[in-house]
DNA sequence: GTCTATATAAGGATAGAC
DNA sequence: GTCTATCCTTATATAGAC
């Protein structure tokens, strides 16, 4: 891996980790085993290789949560598919945690990112509800957009609880009660079945 | 006040907005109105002065939110009172914030009071459910713990969602979606009617 | 209790040799 | 491209006078 690359990917880590006040230039170059002069050559500094960084994080946040939604199966099947899927929890989101960042969200070209992931994930969690919705599968009188922020949320807000206990209960928790209420708001006669929920600590996303 | 609360409240202040790492001594200091020796006679140092911080705004979140849980009301109406109190949902959750500070999970001393916030609160929300399912306002297949962690996820990652897009829209889109999926599982005939809706940015919690 | 030195480390970067 | 030297500022205290 190029040295360039080792920058960016510490970057990344170190970002999701201790956050971007929390990330100083030595620790990036320690941790890429790159000298000073190394990383001002590819990078103009901090902020020049936190965007990178982000940059890369979000793309890789949308082709993750992609690929839950193009799964095959009801709108609840595919919302299950998204919340249960494998997730570093005790991490937190990598995006997610930019959010605490006052000098993040003061920069434009940082938060941009950041802003226009959630937005994304609002539209494709909103147009998967919706077609739930047209198909019968959920009733009409749900709210696509107001239960994709919803959906988001309790995912979010999933992560900041299980930090604070230092378990994945509360997580856990979370989406199960959030996969109920979805559940019960079924159309009667649509399966909204539970599915297999496997969380491991320690895995890249 | 005296210059040890105004080190206090100067602690809290900038906590909440800069986070544990962001937050400097001399910050605290200037803000205060407090000089190096001011701070270091009344405190040892930055952790201590940040545990008195802590503790005073985790007391300070369970009174407020104490006083929606014995509101009069069905569940679904304490509930609804609770996630649309007025808040100052940009500056976001002052406790929760915490979460994403290494230093402060780090320290058994400064996580404490945030672990011990989230559990009582859990265990509360947990108690109006059960309440209300008891009372038959709520269906019996809904799981009380698992809807309150639920509920404070929503709450937790509308913070996060708003803060990313820079208005509480988002915040505003999960209650709602969250109000109406819990209002679906509502037993037939409750009234689980949605409250008035006030969001103003700036104010104190 | 508060103020003014003083001190060591780290943050964040520039300059210029190789 | 990478390394070392150097620079100024801030972070976080300690020491001791008032």
């Amino acid at each position: 891996m190029s040295t360039s690359e080792r920058l960016i990917e510490s970057t990344r880590e170190l970002l999701w980790e201790r956050g971007y006040v929390g990330t100083s230039p030595k620790a990036i170059q320690q941790h890429a085993g790159a000298g000073q002069g190394s990383m001002y050559h590819h990078f103009s500094g901090k902020p020049d290789l936190a965007l990178a960084a982000i940059r890369r994080t979000a793309a890789e946040l949308r082709e993750q949560a992609e690929r839950q939604f193009t799964t095959p199966g009801t709108a609840v099947e595919r919302i299950s598919a998204y919340l249960l899927r494998e997730r570093d929890v005790l991490r937190g989101c990598p995006i997610g945690r930019l959010t605490q960042d006052p000098e993040v969200l003061a920069d434009p070209a940082l938060r941009g990112p950041v802003d226009e992931t959630f937005d994304w994930l609002h539209g494709r969690l909103t147009e998967v509800l919706a077609e739930g919705r047209e198909r019968g599968e959920l009733a009409a009188g749900l709210d696509p957009a107001d239960t994709a922020s919803a959906v988001m949320a309790v995912l979010q807000g999933g992560y900041v609880l299980a930090r604070a206990a230092g378990s994945t209960e509360p997580y856990d928790r979370a989406v199960k009660g959030a996969l109920g209420l979805l559940a019960a708001h079924a159309a009667t006669g649509a399966p909204a079945a539970a599915l297999p929920r496997p969380t491991r600590e320690r895995e890249t996303s």
